[in-house]
DNA sequence: AAATCATCTTAAGCCAATTTTAAGCGGTCA
DNA sequence: TGACCGCTTAAAATTGGCTTAAGATGATTT
């Protein structure tokens, strides 16, 4: 998936493009609305986040010009303010969604993959093995057997299984899934994993979740 | 049931667009008046939904020429302004309805029912195991027994139908029952949930409406 | 226009589920 | 062996949903 930054601020665009990267995105950065614009014509992008304010040619201005030109990857704005005009402004130069800043990233992040489901047809199933979780009923199956999460075990059971393969530090675990910047050393982490391994009766021998002693957590299919 | 939305501005059609795939129908989108009429004689449509303002030929113009071809999808006009002039022009042309810019989605959405249920003899009648929902008389049966619901106990109640076996988000049930964009902290969903387990008798062991904590509530045959 | 009634919304207290903290245990590695 | 790290458990703190009652709102009748 090909995503599109038009940027201005050096500081956002950059923190973006490390989070979206990391979320094996491709990502592509522009740091004005010219170039901004030029790059979507021709990049052949999935989607593109467009920043409202733009040095030159504004964000509005683009999204037109684009549509104008036949773009149809799915646009969301990033907007310092959410006034209604803006909103209304946006959605008839061809916006699809607006997130204002300051935002989490977990939050661009859900709205993105909102925007790539309904425009391409992405599916909301998460599995790892016989486990499957839906995104957008917030059920979990391990085989046929519906298995109820709380949500914060939801959250980092997904969080996992979208980094299956991968190793997750604890540090990332902390800063995805609870949001928290500061303060490291918390238990909670050992707490939750120790109650998903319970419900998804994930025993020694089928151990989709491993630790990975000093570092983190990790996911595997077996 | 496919859809036709012929309409030139590009927030408003995809804004449909993603609202009718959303509630499963097939949606495709012409942008200007010529396309629209070719896809409509060729695309065998349940329902059209048809701009009264395009650039080129006008929707009334379109609307008569698919009548004239024998075009027997009903159609409904999304007009800017609502005169009787327009309206009766509409209805010589063949038009089924009309509504009028701007709109609440549902309102569309139960318009595009009634004509659907009218020319091709879909039930108005939803239904949850013993429950039977009539939305074009507003009766609620459980079993035998008529139960009495106010208006928004009987929208809250059809929208869970509508999305039985799905999780419905008190954000969704908000914004689609309530209409409220914002200010997604009332506790007006709670009352009414309570107020309609208390209607349909819905205890503990028979747990039609169930919540699912910290997302919102879901709708089980048993 | 006033009174009445039904419906809708808000707010508060309560309770239960969830989340977090903390402490003891056991294994691992220098 | 002792410092460290993760596991497990129980208890404390917090959150979120349920329930009620009272206050708006709006329609209907007198």
């Amino acid at each position: 998936m090909k995503i599109l930054i038009v940027e201005d601020e050096e500081g956002i665009s950059s923190f973006l493009q490390e989070g979206l990267t990391e979320e094996s995105f491709e990502v592509d950065v522009a740091i004005d609305g010219k170039t901004g614009l030029k790059l979507a014509l021709s990049g052949g992008y999935d989607l593109i986040l467009l920043d409202w304010m733009l040095p030159g040619v504004s964000g509005v201005e683009i999204c037109k010009q684009y549509r104008k030109s036949k773009g149809e990857a799915p646009i969301i704005f990033l907007t310092a303010k959410d006034t209604l005009d803006e909103t209304l402004t946006g959605l008839k130069a061809g916006a699809n969604d607006f997130i204002k800043k300051p935002f989490h990233f977990e939050e661009l992040l859900e709205r993105i993959r909102v925007q790539l489901r309904s425009k391409m047809g992405i599916s909301s199933e998460l599995t790892l093995g016989e486990i499957t979780l839906n995104t957008e009923t917030y059920q979990v199956h391990k085989g046929k057997l519906e298995i109820s999460l709380t949500h914060k075990e939801f959250s980092l059971l997904e969080f996992l299984i979208r980094h299956k393969g991968k190793v997750c530090k604890r540090k990332e675990i902390i800063e995805r899934v609870w949001d928290i910047h500061f303060d490291y050393n918390t238990g909670v982490i050992d707490v939750y994993i120790n109650a998903l391994r319970k419900k998804l009766l994930l025993s020694n021998t089928e151990n989709y979740i491993q630790t990975v002693r000093g570092v983190g957590y990790i996911a595997k299919e077996i």
